[in-house]
DNA sequence: GACCAGGCACATC
DNA sequence: GATGTGCATGGT
């Protein structure tokens, strides 16, 4: 199928519901559904998501495993071991020095305006919430979206490289756009149903890991009909 | 060996 | 507000 014209941006100001719909239910047919986060616990959640800053998953998971393995993942163990120490342990996650230290930060953030107890942090409001996370040293807009999503089950569309990427590159939507600009062009036109939010962007990160990358492979790619 | 991966902070203009 | 740079490992 076609996309209408007015999935375009700024043309219309806004994307049309049905159309994005559209895409989504063509990388689900392909994909089958995500199951994201991939994580055993809301904290293991955070730090995946410091961890996977411009950096592939596959060496977010040996990190991640390697903090297992020594007992150090969860927040009081995070909270325990030294910056050196856990920049050893996620050594394979790249940045290393620099993601530890944004791991401390993120601790010392639970524990100061939480006590630790990160569930309650997910039952704030998220837009405060979000404030909040943007003030914390390392947490951008999108990692502040992935917990916000993924953890706090709050409606904030996740945008990353591969979502400009792939919707640019299809002309789904024009020009350039601060990520506030991408973020609510996805949170106004999808109904507000938590699965969608959810498995939409891990479906944008798949079509875009396995085709849209910087070298596309386009024959083969669920989206090519946007082409 | 070059290029890239589920960003972010900081400097500079 | 836009653009450039450092951060770093591991896979292709």
């Amino acid at each position: 199928m076609k996309p209408s014209k007015s999935l375009n941006y700024p043309a219309k100001r806004y994307l049309k519901s049905k159309d994005l719909l559209a895409v989504y239910k063509t990388l689900r047919k392909s994909f089958g559904h995500q199951k994201w986060w991939p994580a055993r616990t809301p904290f293991e959640m955070m730090v995946g998501a410091i961890l996977t800053q411009n950096t592939a998953w596959i060496n977010v998971e040996k990190a991640i495993e390697n903090l297992r393995s020594a007992n150090a993942l969860s927040f009081a163990a995070i909270r325990r071991i030294s910056e050196r120490r856990l920049a050893a342990l996620i050594r394979p996650a790249g940045y290393f020095n620099i993601k530890a230290n944004r791991l401390k930060h993120l601790a010392a953030f639970l524990q100061k305006e939480f006590q630790g107890n990160f569930k309650a942090m997910f039952r704030m409001n998220g837009k405060k919430l979000r404030e909040r996370l943007l003030q914390v040293k390392g947490i951008g807009p999108e990692t502040a979206d992935s917990i916000l999503l993924y953890g706090a089950k709050k409606y904030f569309f996740v945008i990353d490289a591969y979502t400009k990427r792939i919707f640019t590159r299809h002309r789904l939507i024009r020009g350039k756009h601060s990520y506030d600009v991408w973020q609510k062009l996805f949170n106004n036109a999808l109904p507000r149903k938590l699965d969608l939010f959810n498995d939409f962007h891990a479906q944008i990160v798949a079509v875009g890991k396995h085709f849209c990358r910087s070298t596309p492979q386009c024959e083969s790619c669920p989206l090519k009909i946007y082409l």
